[in-house]
DNA sequence: GTATTAGGGATATTAGGAGTCTCTAATATC
DNA sequence: GATATTAGAGACTCCTAATATCCCTAATAC
C-alpha cells in the first residue's frame, strides 16, 4: 500500500503554484518541465486538482493555472483526496454490525487524516521558500 | 490506496486463533472455510503470519497453526505489517535534505502507525467473544 | 484566422494484488 | 515402514489500477 505518484506530483505542483505572484498563470508545460514529466500525463492530475477546486484553470492562449482563491485553507489532505479519492483504507464490504476491527482501523485512519488536515499547503510552501533564501 | 484484502484476512484469522483453547491447533482448512477462501491462498498469508512469528505452525497430520507466545503483545500493527510490508506510505525516493512534505507525510502515517500500535488483538478479541455471550 | 492552451477520451503498458495448481517436506497414526 | 494429513514453496493465471501516450475538441489571446 501506497500513495501513488500521482500525489506526490500533485503536491509539487501546488507548492509551485502557491509560491507564485498574484494572478500568475503557469501552464502545464513549465509544471511539467520542472518536474520531468510529460505534459499530457500531469494535466490528467492538474483537471483532477481544479475539479476538486484547488486550483483554477484558464484555457486558450496565455492560459494556464493558478491557486484557488482558498489558498490559504488548503491542507495537504485536501489534495490528497483530490488525487486518491476519499475512500476509507480499510473496507470489508460486509460491515457486520458494531464490528471491532473497523473501529479501531478507521480510528487510526482518521488520526492520520486529521494530522493531513492540519498541515497548510501554505506553510510548507512559504517554509520551503525562505529555506531557499 | 487500500489496504489488501489479505491483511483483512490475517486480522480474521489471527483473532480466530486467540480465542482458541490452550496449545490447540487449527489447519488452514478450517481456517479458511470460516472465511470462505480457498486454503491454499490463505496458505499464502498464513506463512507470512509465521515468518513475522505472530503464529507458530506444525507440519504434518494433526498439525496446523497456534497463536505465537507472544500473543498478550500482538498489535493491529504487527499484523498489517506482516501482509502489507512495513514501507512508508509515502517515497518520493528522491529524499532532498530536509524535505518538508516528506516530513508531513511521515508524521501523518506516524500517528496511524502508533494508534495501529497500541491497540492489541486480544483485547478485541476477547470483547468480540464476550459480545457473542 | 492562427497559435496556444486546457480538457476529454481512447488506448497501450506496467505493476501488483488475488487466486489456483502442483510438488515437496514433515509429522502422526497404524 | 506405508499411508494419510498438513504446512510451505514455486510457477502460473487472471484481474485491476496506476502510469503514460496520443489525438481530438473547446476556449482564448493576438
Ligand atoms: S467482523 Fe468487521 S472486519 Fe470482519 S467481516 Fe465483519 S465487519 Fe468486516
Ligand atoms: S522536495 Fe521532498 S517530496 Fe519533493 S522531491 Fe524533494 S524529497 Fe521528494
Amino acid at each position: 500500500m501506497r500513495y501513488s505518484n500521482a500525489t506526490n506530483y500533485a503536491l509539487h505542483t501546488m507548492v509551485h503554484l502557491m509560491l507564485q505572484p498574484r494572478e500568475n498563470l503557469v501552464g502545464v508545460q513549465e509544471l511539467a518541465e520542472m518536474q520531468h514529466l510529460s505534459p499530457t500525463y500531469l494535466s490528467k492530475i492538474l483537471t483532477k486538482l481544479t475539479k476538486a477546486g484547488l486550483v483554477e484553470s484558464t484555457p486558450g492562449a496565455k492560459g494556464g493555472y493558478k491557486i484557488s482563491r482558498t489558498k490559504h485553507e488548503i491542507s495537504f489532505l485536501d489534495v490528497i483526496n483530490a488525487t486518491e479519492g476519499d475512500n476509507s483504507l480499510f473496507d470489508c464490504s460486509i460491515h457486520h454490525e458494531g464490528c471491532l476491527i473497523e473501529k479501531v482501523m478507521w480510528q487510526a485512519e482518521e488520526n492520520m487524516k486529521s494530522e493531513l488536515k492540519s498541515k497548510l499547503l501554505i506553510d510548507i510552501a512559504k517554509e520551503a521558500e525562505s529555506k531557499q533564501e
